[in-house]
Order: structure tokens, then sequence, then C-alpha cells
DNA sequence: GTAGGGTTAG
């Protein structure tokens, strides 16, 4: 924990002081008003090297024990990003007051893991003093990035006893705090009692209900918001377009975002590119990206991505060609994109130059470049690639397992995919629908009927995974892939009516054909005729088990239209 | 004080 430094001998600077104008070429003296104007500049421009420069004059001087020039200097290391130099020029403040404490709090809380900002409000408490507005907000900030739900609501409470609750900024950032920390009932009560909302505290709001993916109130929000005279501001843009449902829903906003003229801004033309991606509008999302003065890397890997999620690996490839010829570097989510790109398109070249690169820029691969990855040697066939990257990660998640568990499933490897599910309970992580669903298509592949009968069973009784109609579909075919038809059918019957049931029935034709089953496969081809009166395939297998039973095309066809005949008598019995 | 970018099937 950081302590506040001891009294030190200190020259007294209250006029003028020599310092060298760092700069400029001749020394001179500088007004401490100088050296804060250099400081605010660095500060702005984040100028690191500018900024050692005239600290290292502040300090043979023996100027930085003083609490006003150090707390210019702690916000300078701090916007350059230097936490360490900003934790030594506190240290060396003899007296620091609570601007000083505030500027230490806020550099941890937005640069730090936050728990030296709470380690800090402590000291500054046991030495007697009273936290301002300021500490608050540094203080909650670091509640925010650490979700410490609990002890935001005790900060809560003293600001209440404080009487700072009707604050405005203090009230937006509570309720930023509580829908941060999962807890969007109590931001709605700091909102509904601020007695002066801005547009800082719509915003707030508004993002919570984005957050937690209510995309209704959040519109309902922005447009009460704007209904009491408050205008939209970049960030409420950003926000919003994130929880459009459709390109419709979209466009009215990027209208609006037109009429603010703030198209071209990077954050708001990011939040455009990926709305319309999402909307599967990829050429818009490109006019958005085309839009930006100045892309930024996130920018680069909306575009990247919004091509690789829709299927247009190749494109994705060529954006990221496009970026590194313009010096970008990119990062592991640029790098989990790409990867996904060489997947859908078969590069397994350049996807491992991609991992070569990541190795080399002694990246730590994370879980999700890690998936990738997975996905990618699984699908080009490299299983021991696959298997390879999963154990080296340092941190696997259900994705992980799943993609490796599902590309042994396709290869009928029921021994490696059992392996696979122990591995994963073991390490504590627990088997989703996914998960059994490749299990049972192994099962299927396989015809391993027994072990996916158990598996059925297992997943609802052992791990509460419910049944889907996928799952029900899997089932049958694994039935009657095997020949057990009847069973199937029972199957099928315990099937909810659902679009999918086409699947299960096309299954249990195909497997009547298999087997030569006329009866079973008439009752198919009459429920598939019901749920698709054109199906092709339907008609084909039904040719083929009448083809097999030597019926000739004439009695196919009469056949064909007393099923037709049946299936109105019968439709709506159960099979 | 508030905002944008990444991974698993068929």
């Amino acid at each position: 924990m950081l302590k506040a430094a001891l009294p030190l001998n200190r020259r007294s600077f209250t006029q003028c002081t020599a310092v060298s104008d760092v700069g400029h070429e001749c020394e001179e003296l500088l007004s401490r008003e100088v050296i804060q104007n250099r400081l605010e500049e660095y500060t702005c421009s984040k100028d690191l090297k500018l900024g050692r420069h005239l600290h290292r004059s502040i300090v043979s001087n023996g100027l930085d024990t003083a609490s006003d020039l150090g707390d210019y200097l702690i916000r300078m290391f701090s916007s350059c990003g230097s936490l360490p130099e900003a934790d030594l020029i506190f240290c060396k403040i003899a007296k620091p007051s609570l601007y000083s404490w505030h500027s230490i709090m806020s550099a941890h809380a937005l640069l730090g893991d936050g728990l030296t900002t709470i380690n800090l409000f402590h000291s500054l408490e046991q030495q007697g003093l009273k936290p301002c507005k300021f500490i608050f907000l540094s203080l909650l900030t670091a509640l925010r990035k650490l979700k410490c739900l609990p002890e935001g609501r005790l900060v809560h409470s003293q600001i209440l006893s404080d009487g700072l609750d009707s604050d405005v900024v203090i009230g937006s950032t509570l309720i930023d705090m509580y829908t941060k920390c999962g807890s969007l009932d109590e931001a709605r009560k700091v909102f509904d009692v601020l007695p002066n909302l801005n547009v800082v505290s719509w915003n707030a709001m508004i993002a919570g209900f984005v957050q937690q993916q209510d995309d209704t109130t959040a519109f309902e929000f922005f447009s009460k918001m704007q209904k009491s005279g408050i205008q939209p501001t970049k960030f409420t843009f950003s926000c919003v377009l994130n929880a459009c449902i459709n390109v419709d829903q979209g466009m009215q906003i990027h209208d609006q975002v037109m009429l603010s003229m703030l198209e071209s801004d990077v954050v708001v033309g990011t939040a455009l590119m990926n709305m319309y991606a999402k909307c599967g509008c990829v050429a818009e999302a490109h006019k958005a990206f085309d839009r930006l003065i100045h892309p930024d890397l996130a920018s680069w890997n909306a575009i990247i991505a919004g091509y690789s999620q829709r299927g247009y690996g190749s494109s994705a490839l060529e954006l990221f060609r496009k970026m590194i010829k313009q010096n970008i570097e990119g990062d592991l989510i640029t790098f989990s994109s790409v990867i996904n790109a060489c997947a859908s398109i078969g590069a397994i070249e350049v996807g491992r130059l991609v991992y070569n690169e990541i190795v080399a820029k002694r990246l730590e691969l994370d879980v999700v470049v890690g998936n990738s990855l997975i996905d990618m040697y699984a699908k080009s066939g490299y299983l021991q690639e696959a298997h390879k990257i999963l154990t080296t990660l340092s941190s696997r998640d259900l994705v992980s397992w799943n993609t490796l568990i599902a590309v042994y499933a396709q290869h009928g490897n029921c021994r490696l995919v059992q392996q696979c599910l122990w591995d994963m309970i073991k390490e504590g992580t627990k088997p989703d629908e996914r998960t059994f669903l490749s299990i049972l298509a192994a099962c299927s592949h396989a015809g391993s009927v027994e072990s996916g009968r158990k598996y059925f069973v297992s997943m609802v009784e052992d791990f509460g995974v419910t049944h889907s109609a996928d799952h029900f579909n899997c089932m049958i075919d694994l039935l009657g892939r095997s020949g057990h038809l009847k069973d199937a059918k029972l199957f099928l019957g315990s099937v909810p009516e659902l679009p999918s049931s086409f699947t299960g029935w096309t299954s249990l034709l195909a497997a009547s054909d298999k087997y030569r089953n006329m009866e079973v496969g008439r009752q198919s081809f009459g429920r598939l005729s019901v749920l698709d009166p054109v199906c092709g395939s339907g008609y084909v297998l039904m040719s083929n088990i009448f083809a097999g039973a030597k019926v000739d095309q004439r009695s196919f066809e009469t056949a064909k239209a007393s099923e037709r005949c049946w299936c109105f008598e019968s439709g709506r019995e159960s099979l």
C-alpha cells in the first residue's frame, strides 16, 4: 500500500524558479505558472519524454515534494500511462492535499486494478481527512472496475450521509457503478430520485439496459430522454446502436447520427459498422468504415470481424492485409477474427502465420484466440494440433471443449469424445446442450445405440441440460440408422410440433429406406407430405423404398395419391 | 462521470 511520504526539506518557490526550459535550447527562469502550464500541455499531448525531462529538472531543483506541482506531475504521468512514476511522485509529496489524494486514486482507478484506490481511500480516512466529491468519484470508478457491489453500497450510504447524493455527477457515477456491477434495479432507484438529470445520467442508464440486453427498455429510455428535451450525444448513439434489433431501427438511428454530424466519429462509426454487420448488411458496414477519417484498431477489428462473422472470410483477410500495409499492428481481437476467417475458407497457412506472429510478439494466448485456433485446426483436419492448443491454453472454457468434442464427433470417434467429456467435467466445466448434441451425433455415427440412450437420459438427470428438438432429432437419427425404427417413431411422437420435426421424419424415412421398411416409410412420407407437400428429398427416398420393394412407378403414383388421402384423414393422429 | 472491436454445430 502506498504511504504519504514524510515531510521533506524543500525549497521555497513562491516566486521564480530556475528550471531547465524543456523543449527550448536554453535554460531560463521559469515561473511556477509556466511549469504548471508545461505539465498540463504534456498531460494533454501524453508526451512522456518531455514530461520526464521536465520532471528531472523539477527534481534537481527540489520542487517535487510540493503538493501543487506534485498533483500536476501525477496527472501527467497518469495520462502518459506511467503509474509507477505517478506513485513515486505521490510518495514524495510532503503534505498531500485532498487533490493529491484524488489525483493518485484516480490514476490507480483508471490504470491499475482498482485495489490500490480502495487502499488509498482507507489511508486517507485513517489520516482523519474527510473525503470530498472527487475522492468518491475515483473510489466508485475503482469499485465499478472490480465489480464490488457490497462495497459500492457502503460508499453509496456514505455519500447519502454526507449529503452528496443530489449531485448529478455523483448520481451518474453511482448509476454507472450499479449497472456495471449488474444491479440495474439499484441504478434505477438512484436515477429515479436524482433531482437534476443530465445527458450523462440518461446515457449511464441506457448503457445499463443495453448491457443487460434489455433492448426494449434501452430504446424506451432513449425516447424518454429526447422527449424531456435532452439531445443525444456520441455516447448515447454508440450505446443505442448496440441495442438495434433490425436494420430499419438501425437506419433510423443512423439518420439521427447524420443530423448530429457524428457519422465520422470513430466510436460512433464503429458502432454503426457493428450494427450493420450484425444485421447482415456488410456493404453498409464497409461504407461506414470508409467514412472514418482515422479508423483506429477497434474500427479495423470491427470491419474484419463483420466480414468474418458473416462468412466473407476472403474479404476479412484482404482487409487484414490492408491493415498491415498501413503499419497498424493487430492485437488478440484482430487475430481471433482473422483465424476465424482462415478457418472458414481453409486458409490454414495464413492461420499458422498469424499464430507464429502471436508467439513472436510474446502475446499470451487468451481463451478466445485459443478457441479460434482449435476450431481452425479442427476444421482443417489437424486434430492433434487442435488438441495441443487446448492442452497448452492456460485457461480453457466450455467453447474450447465443445469445439474439440464437435470435431471428434464428426469423425465418429466416440472414445475421444468420451475422454474429452470426462476431462472437462474433471476440470469443473459443465457440459451444455451443444456438448450433448455432439455426443449424441458421435453415438449416431458410431451406431452406439445404448450409449446414446444413456447420454440422452444422463444429460437431463445428471447435468440438468434440457432436451431440445435437435437432441430428439439426433436420437431419431441414431435409432433409425441402427434399425430401431419403432423406437425412433416413439421418439418422434414425443417431439413437440416444431418445424424441426421435419428433420426427424426425414431421418426416419431415410432409415426406412435403409432397412426397407415399407410401413414406417409410408407413415414417414405421409407426415412429411403434410409438413412440406413439395419436399423433393421425401419423394426420392419414398421412391427408393418402392424401388427396393420392386414396385413400379405406376404403383408409386397410386401410393402417393393414397398417402395424401391418408394424410388428410389421419394427419392429426398420433403416429 | 458516460460509448465502439474477438471464439464453438448444422
